[in-house]
DNA sequence: TTGTAAGCGTTATCAT
DNA sequence: ATGATAACGCTTACAA
């Protein structure tokens, strides 16, 4: 591959003249110019962003850790990503997660071996500590869908409590009082703090919410299902399901409808997330609204622009809350 | 961030040595190596990457472009690549195109000024011979779902033609006379494949497909839904639905659904691509199935193998066949 | 086993 | 307006 001498060789100018035109530096005749810029296209030179960034300590690219690209929400997540990283003109460097803390921590510390400039990272596993150090090293570095207070300025998060309070309300004003959980198996803060959101609106009620209310699995359709299968098995008696996300929230239809428990004639479903699979469910699904894309795309902003050095203001953080989208599978009773 | 000099001077040695350590190289002292290796931790050091990059002319990354991350499609390509990226401990660098020729063109070029060693391409809107080109130039070149024949030794794709004349057959052999077809109104190769598939299958069977009988559409479920709508007020009379992708069968579904048509006992709908949606919709969508998540595993480890100097064999290419997956949206007539 | 030094492709600082 | 030249952080012969 033709590299910045060839170019200068073939056009017998010096180093420094191709590289004022490939940056399109002043101080270059028009002549010049033209000639340098003929003979790179014709050689086929592509400026080797690897050198460049060596020298100039700038990468124009971003870096990603996330968990799982197959999974809607992440899919939702990336895309809000390259939105703004396509407006920047900076490169996406992805590495997938899985929420682990061996991966998770591999994740980042390969970006940062690529001196990314900035980095939006989804991380459940890690440590609060370790994360807070990441932020110190690396001045564009940015959390996503995580909170915590000491570095609350460098993170995009979602009300998770409110969250849960909000679709327990919404159930309760509906009329129902015989409520029943679908949630994820996964130690991670998101289930506690719905479960907690929506405790605290049952309480308010006056309701109570038993344990065995309570259904944990894997949070896709497919633990949707086995959660309302064992709700079934153990007997227990609810005219409403608050799932975890949307995925569980249609396994859990899907299972209910193949036991001929019409919804919501018979069982209101609400989901949370508001990704495609929810309007396109049927019945439509009642869900949370979770503003992935618009908060990944704040997120990378955010990275970016603290990159270029703006300093993050104290006792700011960017927290979200989730609204409620009422579709078909919440009844009113 | 510290430099190896750094960790030179303070471990009293010299480059080099550092240099091995990092690398596992043969050839140091086991007292030298751990005393390096504390000092590395230490002071938080980590190689650039970038330097690395130039001077050994291999990046350990892996170029991908697509079009749409959203795409339950080209999620699920993602992360078949990434399944073997993880394996080989190579990075992704992501590029977004969006199906139109500059944008196609500047995520390939950004990929190779970064010399990434592989990369795997989904293009749709460039011409062949660009391609072409760039195969020639990046050893590591791959596209997924597109045939070139000059180039077919690097094309792991879909016989989109073999999948138009399954799900015709399928729907041809279950009784159905009177179809509707409903495609993307993209001008790319794979909607003109499939339905020159499903029109040799017809035509075998004796049976013709007046254009009326085709709408085209978005190829989502929006898509699907107007195309219904269009087919309805055309007044068009049809039993079976034979639809681009799982997205425009799911629209189609709901929409004929909203009109009180059901299916599949008033007419059947057979998808395209056996994304997730097709086993969650109601009914459940019979599909054929697109292998993405092989295939794009398939073209990393040929990117990786071609980039590590396998020399690719002539007259060989990747083509891979969809296979029906019956489900409940067809009617046995 | 360890060190010296050249060079990877750029940019940037001085000169001219 | 143009050219030398010293970095940037690292690997890798070649010496010692």
């Amino acid at each position: 591959m033709a590299t910045i001498k060839d170019i200068a060789n073939a056009a017998g100018v010096s180093l420094a003249t191709v590289s004022r035109v490939i940056n399109n530096g002043p101080k270059v005749g028009d002549a010049t110019r033209e000639r340098v810029k003929a003979i790179m296209t014709e050689m086929g030179y592509r400026p080797n962003a690897n050198a460049r960034a060596l020298v100039t300590k700038r990468s124009a690219s971003l870096g990603v850790v996330l968990a799982e690209l197959l999974d809607p929400f992440f899919a939702t997540l990336a895309h809000g990503i390259e939105s703004v990283t396509r407006k920047h003109n900076v490169q996406i460097l992805m590495s997938a997660g899985s929420i682990e803390k061996a991966t998770e921590l591999k994740a980042i510390e390969t970006l940062l071996e690529h001196r990314v400039e900035a980095m939006v990272v989804h991380s459940k596993a890690l440590d609060d500590e370790v994360l807070i150090e990441f932020a110190r090293q690396a001045p564009g570095f940015v959390l996503i869908n995580r909170f915590i207070p000491e570095i609350g300025n460098r993170c995009v998060w979602l009300d998770n409590v409110a969250g849960g309070r909000i679709m327990a309300e919404h159930m309760l004003k509906q009329g129902h009082k015989k409520l029943a959980v679908i949630s994820s198996r996964y130690q991670i803060d998101d289930p506690v703090d719905r479960i907690t959101g929506i405790r605290q609106a049952l309480q308010s009620a006056g309701i109570d919410l038993p344990e065995s209310h309570i259904e944990y699995s894997t949070p896709d359709q497919e633990g949707g299902e086995k959660c309302i299968q064992n709700l079934l098995a153990k007997g227990v008696d609810f005219t409403g399901v608050l799932a975890y996300n949307d995925a569980m929230a249609s396994g859990a239809m899907t299972m209910l409808l193949d036991h001929h428990i019409d919804i919501p004639s018979q069982v209101s479903v609400i989901g949370y997330d508001d990704v495609l699979l929810a309007k396109y469910s049927r019945p439509k699904l009642t869900t949370l609204r979770y503003p992935v894309e618009m908060m990944a795309a704040k997120a990378a902003e955010l990275a970016l622009s603290y990159a270029s050095g703006k300093k993050p203001e104290a006792d700011i953080t960017f927290k979200y809350t989730p609204t409620i989208v009422k579709r078909e599978s919440v009844l009113r009773l």
